[in-house]
This record gives structure tokens, sequence and C-alpha cells, in this order.
DNA sequence: AAGTGGTCTAGACCACGAT
DNA sequence: TCGTGGTCTAGACCACTTG
């Protein structure tokens, strides 16, 4: 049986560094990976069963699932015995936490309230369209925000996304939605976040975030810069968050 | 074919929840990893090939693959195509990254050369006790050191070592050697560190820190407790660095 | 050439969830 | 009861390393 498939090609990956081998279930991976992010299934939807998708791509089986098996590593996709596989969401609470990484020194983590400050549409600045790979003066949009827990600002992000991708983004829009961003830019802009790499440094407050924090000048802050990725390893966010570590810690496993 | 095996037995993983069920390659998984933390196979050993324990488990080789798969990604083991199995090391350079998260804003990641400050042997105060999960008053080893990058002090750590596990560990074997701390402490003393949990905050530096890291009082310093756990998930190392973040930044990847 | 891990297949059966 | 993903097997062949 000789499987109907375009000559091999490169995972795509962050570490593809030319593999002189493609294994067919990688295609197949790459060939599912594609319909994901065409949007053929939506997040929160389930995909075909592995025995439909082995008939589609003219596989066995246990090739699909070995395919299925990487993307649910990756987190692109979510098994469940007995129901199928289904396209991750940033709607799952689960997913919330893989990405908000402060807890709370005593308490439940759980979502913590926010105000937005500021949105506006703007040019690029040097380092923001460095950071975003487009070129300097491209539009992107710039968010800023608070985050409190018990009634006390602990978090102030400075957010900047790719205006191409953020079309009628608005601090109405911001406002009326009680939904995490992420949530809310993989449901109205059809951009979901796969993956970041943070920066983080401890610095202290100046005046500006100070006052927005309710800090004396001085006090230390840990900065975390992100850059997030959307399907392709495209970044499509940077942003730039002071933490209050006084009753937080941000936490980290190493495995 | 029927396997001679023990009855269904735990994970042991961290998040092991009484599983109602344990198929056969988590059991196989168990008896590896026993054979692991009792020695059997030594770091930077080969383990039996695939088709030696599939004999020896009386399973298939599928079997086995599916339960070194496991261990594989959890790095208790580096597979190599056309070699064998190998039992992971500190030894290897790029384990050593797993556990240096800080890199330098500008050149090379690189090993920092180390200056131990002190060694000394002492009874467990509480807190060091109850994150190392012995009784207060045990015997632990205190460690304090700088690392170096470019002839100035960056890191500043502190680190405590359960007692009996480190029997014999003194400032002169720490300053004879030239390893990294978990390559000694994995080849002078059969402890390897599998994972750690941080808990990371923004602090200023206070009298000492700031005299030993050549900062002025009050700096913005980047403070990370640490965690380790070895084989069965048991604690065996507590310790807090304070990380001087002006040319250097701490790295993380979410995904 | 021999031995290792890596891929692919086909089929049987199990656990789980919905019906 | 049915369909889903999950497990287990047995065998064939491929890619890589070493002798």
């Amino acid at each position: 049986m000789s499987p109907a498939l375009p000559s091999p090609e490169s995972d795509g990956g962050p570490s593809a560094a030319a593999p002189s081998f493609s294994p067919l279930y990688r295609q197949i991976k790459a060939l599912i990976t594609r319909s994901l992010q065409g949007g053929e299934w939506k997040p929160g939807e389930p995909i075909p069963s592995e025995t439909e998708l082995a008939a589609r791509y003219k596989v066995s089986q246990g090739t699909v699932r070995k395919a299925i098996d990487e993307l649910a590593t990756e987190n692109l996709v979510v098994r469940r015995q007995g129901k199928g596989t289904f396209v991750s969401t940033h709607a799952e609470e689960k997913v919330q936490f893989r990405f908000l990484r402060l807890m709370p020194d005593e308490g439940e983590a759980g979502g913590m309230p926010r105000r937005f400050l500021d949105c506006r549409r703007l040019r690029a600045p040097a380092d923001v369209a460095r950071a975003l790979d487009i070129r300097g003066g491209e539009p992107v949009v710039q968010v800023r925000r608070l985050l409190y827990f018990r009634e006390r600002p602990i978090v102030l992000d400075d957010i900047w996304l790719v205006g191409a991708q953020f079309k009628g983004l608005t601090a109405e829009r911001l406002s009326e939605s009680r939904a995490p961003l992420y949530r809310l830019f993989e449901s109205e802009f059809g951009v979901r976040m796969i993956r970041a790499e943070e920066k983080i440094r401890a610095v202290v407050a100046n005046e500006q975030s100070a006052e927005l924090l309710e800090l004396p000048l001085g006090a230390p802050l840990l900065s975390v810069e992100r850059l997030s990725f959307t399907y392709g390893d495209r970044p499509v966010e940077w942003r730039r968050g002071l933490y209050n570590t006084t009753t937080h810690f941000y936490r980290n496993d190493l495995s």
C-alpha cells in the first residue's frame, strides 16, 4: 500500500535542523498541523478519529496515532479516552496555568481581576519590531493593564500585538470581555498562542510603575519579558510584565 | 504468553492519583526505574537492549519500548540510535542547561567559574527541614558559593543538602573538583538530581549579599529558591540563589 | 555483517464515555 | 451496544553505529 503523500518536508519545528530523513508519521503530523492552522477544525472541536484519519491519509492507524502523540505532547490537541481527540483551547482552565506562572504565597491561584489602562494602535518602535520580527513602523497594538489580587495591584503588563492579526481590537472590546486575554485572542481574532519564551530579571520600580503598583520608588520588581508564538512559530505578541513579588512568586518546574 | 510480573502497582510519579488501572508498560517502566534507582546500571552506562529487556520481562519489544519512551521523556535515560539506551548523567554538556537557566545578554552561556565560601555540617533549621521533608535537627550540609562571569560575581548560592546522603562532603572535596556540582553529587555520592521546583522573586541586596556580589545596598536581585528531587521524588537539596541580572537573564520556555 | 534503536503494519483486545 | 482512544503483540523492514 503506497500512501499518497507530498514529498517529505521539514517539520517546521524550532529545532528542525534539516533532517535527512522524514518518517511517515511526521509527514502525517505536518498534514494535520496544516489543517489545524487552516482552521479546518476549530479550538475545542474534535478532530476526526484515528481510524478516519488513517483512511484519509492511506496509512495505518498506528502511524496516525504516533503523529497525534506528538501533537498532544506539544499541547496542540488533547486526547480524551472514549470521546476523541480535540483541538486545544485556552478556554480550558488547565491551560491557563501554562502561561500564568504567578502564584500567591497563601491561598489559591485563581484568575486575577484586571483593569485596562490603555489600548492604542501605533507604528512599531524599533525594539518591538525586532522582537516581533516585523518591519519597523508596521502597525502594532499596544495594551497596558493591571492585574489585581485582593484589591491590590500586583502585575503591570505592557503588551504589543502584531497589528495585522488584531484588526478591530479596541479598548471597548477588551473591557466588555471577561475572558482571559489569550482566550479572547483565540475566539475573536483566531490567533492561538502555542508557546512562549521568557526572559526574567529583577528591576526596581520607576516613577510610573511605582505609582501604578502602589509601591515606593525603587521597590524590587520581577520583570518578565515574553515573546509568544502562534502556529508555524510566528511571533505575534511581545509583552513585558512587572510583578510585585512580596505576596506572590513565579513558579517554575525544571525537568 | 503470560508475563511473570508483580501485581499492578502505582507509578510513583508526582501526579499519580491512585490509577484504577496500570498498563503493562507502566509496570515494566517501574521495574526499570527500580533498577536505575538501585544502581544496577550507572549513569552514562547503557541499559540492556530492548530485545534483552523484552526477554527478561517476558513481554513484547513494543511494550518495553513504550516503557523506555516514557523514561526518555522524563530524562532518566537517553536513546542513541544504533548504539543503545543510556542512563542519563549530568556529565553531558546538554543536561547542564536544564538546571542552569541564567544566560548572559551578550556572548555564550558557558560554564561559570566559582568560588566556595563555606561548607559546614549542622542541624537543619526548621524551615530548611520542612522544605527537605526531614525532621528538624537532622544533619544537613550547608554550602555557600559564588559564580563569576568575566571576573565579576553574578550568583550567590546558599545550598542545603540532606546530610545522610552526603557523608564526607567537605570544603576540600568541593575545591578539588572542577566538575559542576550536580556532576560531583552524582559521581561521588550517587545522588542524581532528576527534577526541581523553583520559586522566583525580586528582592533587594542586603548588607551581606551586596558586599559579596559587589553591588550597592538595595540593588535588585533575582531570588531563585530551588527544591531538587532524586529518584523516587525524594527531595535532597534546597538552595536559594541570588542573581545579579544587570548583564544576565533567567531564560524560560512556556509550552 | 551484526546489533542497536526507529518506523510501519495489521489485528486483537481493553477501558472509557455516550446512547 | 457502539465508537473512541489505549494497550499489547508479532513481524518486517529501515537507519545508524561499530567492528
